[in-house]
DNA sequence: TATTTTAGCGAACACGTGTACGCTCAATAT
DNA sequence: ATATTGAGCGTACACGTGTTCGCTAAAATA
C-alpha cells in the first residue's frame, strides 16, 4: 500500500483540471468545453477521462469548488490586512479586484455559471456567494453592532456591488480597473453610510 | 413593388427569432443553440437560414436588441407610474421584477451574455445597461439635484443591486420573488440615504 | 510467487453539427 | 410577355462530439 498508484491518479486528475482551466478563456467558455480537447491537453486518451470523472459536469463542479476555495483564501488574506490596521473596505475591495485580475478564468467561470444553464452549477456558485455574504454579515454584527436584519441587507447589497464591479473589471485594462476599484470603494462606503442612516432612523422613530 | 415578398421575408425572420427565443430555457442557453433546430422549429430548411442571417451570432445579437428594446419599454412604463404619483423606487423595482418574471428567457440571455464568451455580445449588453444607468443619472441630477459625479456613483450602485436581484429572482418562486423585491427596495433606499449623507458630508466639509 | 485490481489505450459507432452547391418557381422588373 | 431576382429546398460532405468495449501492463494484494 505504498500509494504510488494513487499518487499518480491524483496527479493526472490535476492535469485534467488544469487543462480545463487553460481552455477557459474570453472566447471559449465552459459550455463549449470538449472532453476530447481537455484529455488531449492533459496528455491522456479521451476514454481515460472516465477513470477520473463521470461527466464533464463533474469536472466543472470541481472547477467551481476550486474557485470557491481560492475566494475564501482571498477573504482570509483580506482579514489579515484588517487586523494590521487600515480600512476594511479598501483592503477587501482591493484584494477582491486582484483576485479578478489574477484568476480571471476562474472568476469568469463563477460569474457565468451563476446564471448558467445547469442547476447544479447555479447552486454550487450560489453556495460560494452565500459564504461570502455570511462572513460579511458576521463582521457587521460583531464589529459594527448592526442588527442582523440590517446587516443582511447591507452585506447583500455590498456583495452585489462588488461582484458587479468584478464583472466589469474582467474586460478592463489596468488603469480602468484602478478607476473601477476606487469607484467601488466609494460605493461601498456610500452603502455603509446609508445603513448607518437607516439605523439612526429606526432609533429615533422608536 | 407591392412588397408581398418583403413582407413574407420579415415574417419568417420573425419566426426564426421567436423559434430561437423558445429554445432558450433554463437548461439550454444561447451557446448551445443549434442552427438546425432553430430552422426546424421555424419550419424552414437549415440552409434557408442564411437568407436571413449570416451567422448564429447575428441572430443572437438581434435577440439582445429585442431584449434591450423591451427593457426600455419597461423604463417608460415605470416613468408613467411615477408621473401618476407614488414612490419612484418602488415602482421602478417592481416593474423591473415583473420584466424578469414575464420575459425570463430574454433577461436570462442579457444576463448570460453580459459576461459571455463573445465580445460583440458583451458590448451589446453593456450598451443596454449603460442606457439604463444613464437615464437614472439624468433623473437624479434633474429631479434630486445631485452632482453629476455623485449621481453616477449612486446610479451605478443601484443598477448593480437591481440586476443582481433580478438574477436571483430568475430561479425564485412567486413568494420568494416578492420577498426579494421588498429586500431590493429597502437596499435601494439605503443607497439613496447613503448618497444623501455623502452629499451633506461634502457640504459641511467645504 | 500467484492473483487480482485498475489507469490508460485504440478502435469503432452513431450522431449532430455548419455550410457549399445547384435547383425550383413565384414575385418583381423591364 | 419576357427576363431577372431571390426565398426556400434537398443533397452531400467533412468534421468533432460523447461514449462503449475489450485489451495491456503495472501496481497492489494475498
Amino acid at each position: 500500500m505504498s500509494g504510488i498508484r494513487a499518487k499518480q491518479k491524483q496527479k493526472t486528475r490535476r492535469l485534467l483540471i488544469e487543462a480545463a482551466m487553460n481552455q477557459l478563456s474570453a472566447e471559449h467558455g465552459y459550455a463549449s468545453l470538449s472532453l476530447r480537447e481537455v484529455a488531449r491537453e492533459a496528455g491522456i486518451a479521451p476514454t481515460s477521462f472516465y477513470r477520473h470523472f463521470q461527466n464533464m459536469e463533474e469536472l466543472g463542479l470541481s472547477l467551481v469548488d476550486e474557485g470557491g476555495l481560492a475566494l475564501r483564501q482571498l477573504l482570509r488574506q483580506s482579514r489579515l490586512q484588517i487586523a494590521r490596521g487600515g480600512s476594511i473596505i479598501r483592503s477587501s475591495v482591493t484584494t477582491f479586484m486582484s483576485f479578478v485580475a489574477n484568476q480571471t478564468p476562474i472568476f469568469r467561470l463563477l460569474l457565468q455559471e451563476k446564471s448558467g444553464n445547469s442547476r447544479a452549477f447555479r447552486l454550487a456558485v450560489q453556495r460560494e456567494v452565500d459564504h461570502f455574504t455570511a462572513e460579511l454579515v458576521d463582521y457587521l454584527v460583531a464589529e459594527q453592532h448592526y442588527s442582523h436584519e440590517l446587516a443582511e441587507l447591507q452585506a447583500n447589497a455590498i456583495v452585489r456591488i462588488v461582484f458587479g464591479a468584478g464583472a466589469d473589471a474582467i474586460d478592463a485594462a489596468e488603469d480602468e480597473r484602478q478607476r473601477l476599484t476606487e469607484h467601488t470603494i466609494a460605493q461601498v462606503r456610500m452603502v455603509a453610510r446609508g445603513a448607518d442612516a437607516t439605523r439612526q432612523l429606526g432609533k429615533t422613530t422608536k
